[in-house]
DNA sequence: TCCGATGTTGCGAGGCATGCGCAAGAGGGA
DNA sequence: TCCCTCTTGCGCATGCCTCGCAACATCGGA
């Protein structure tokens, strides 16, 4: 799934539980499916379809990759499920949580972080007073320079009059 | 290219002094890369390389789509040319402007418009502060709705209570 | 004006991230 | 346990590029 869902974010605290929402909705708990949830809910970051299809480098048995696209696909319909796209790159899958996250991007070292969306409502505001759109960044970041690779580049101009 | 190049903008005001500045570089001009240039020069929007390489329906020959995408590439590493994207979809191409250009998108529609950086500034500001990130909106757009896709949205909800 | 060194072109093939079709297989209510 | 369906797995297709490579063109110099 390549386009952002709009289903209201289902929170699951657990695979079971997970689980058993699926069960709610009339949606089948296969093996691939509960290995997809139970990979999202090992993992500490976003993962790819890949490292989910891959078991998490052997953390968990490998499946199939389109499989893994399905699953993720009807996973976010229902919303247990976010995705996002890192600039270029696969997408990056994790699960939903109560209140949306937006992200931000490091275009220079690749690193990225999720942001509670309130802290970006008034950057939000001026751009929709500015240009009369509403911005969301939760499924396309923010790109741009982070703290780390901005020192770097200080440091780099710096020693020309050391 | 689907990387973001950092050259210095260099804008040129037409075809032959687009040219020129190839030949200072030591840059040959052959037909292939001239007819990149004809292409963006007559081009009122920011295009894709697949409109290019078949020559914007006739105006223009064709050509092979590698090459088109080889030279916009060598073009925007020079500077002339730059590129962004829409989220999922080709990249868009358009002469460098000597102000860089930022872009804002809309996720339901489609539509996208160039916007003056400094138009963002303020909001580029409350980001740093907030996140200590550095955004930049010129190579992956702000991302959201327009004010078109607004307002039908707000129609829709009104239908509730007439 | 011809020439040669080298930058470019135009194919064709390949790669990555997905999406699709379809027969075989597996959930789970009756 | 049966059977209807939902899912899987596999292979192949697609969109957007990127690469390898031989044929070819450009442009400074003889």
């Amino acid at each position: 799934m390549t386009v952002s869902h709009r289903t209201p974010p289902l929170a699951a605290s657990s695979v079971a539980s997970a689980v058993e929402l699926l069960r709610e909705r009339n949606l089948r708990v296969s093996a691939a499916r509960r290995l997809v949830l139970e990979a999202l809910f090992a993992a500490d970051k976003p993962l790819t379809a890949e490292e989910i299809a891959a078991g998490l480098e052997g953390w968990l048995p490998a499946s199939d990759l389109a499989s893994v696209y399905r699953n993720l696909d009807t996973l976010e319909e229902i919303g247990l499920v976010r995705h996002f796209h890192l600039g270029h790159g696969p997408g990056r899958y994790s699960l939903a949580t109560a209140d949306e996250r937006e992200f931000v991007a490091c275009e220079l070292c690749g690193a990225f972080e999720a942001v509670d969306p309130s802290r970006l409502d008034a950057a939000r505001e001026l751009i929709a007073k500015e240009l009369g759109y509403e911005a969301r960044f939760s499924h396309f970041p923010i790109v741009g320079t982070c703290p780390a690779c901005l020192a770097d580049r200080n440091q780099e101009g710096s020693h020309a009059h050391p």
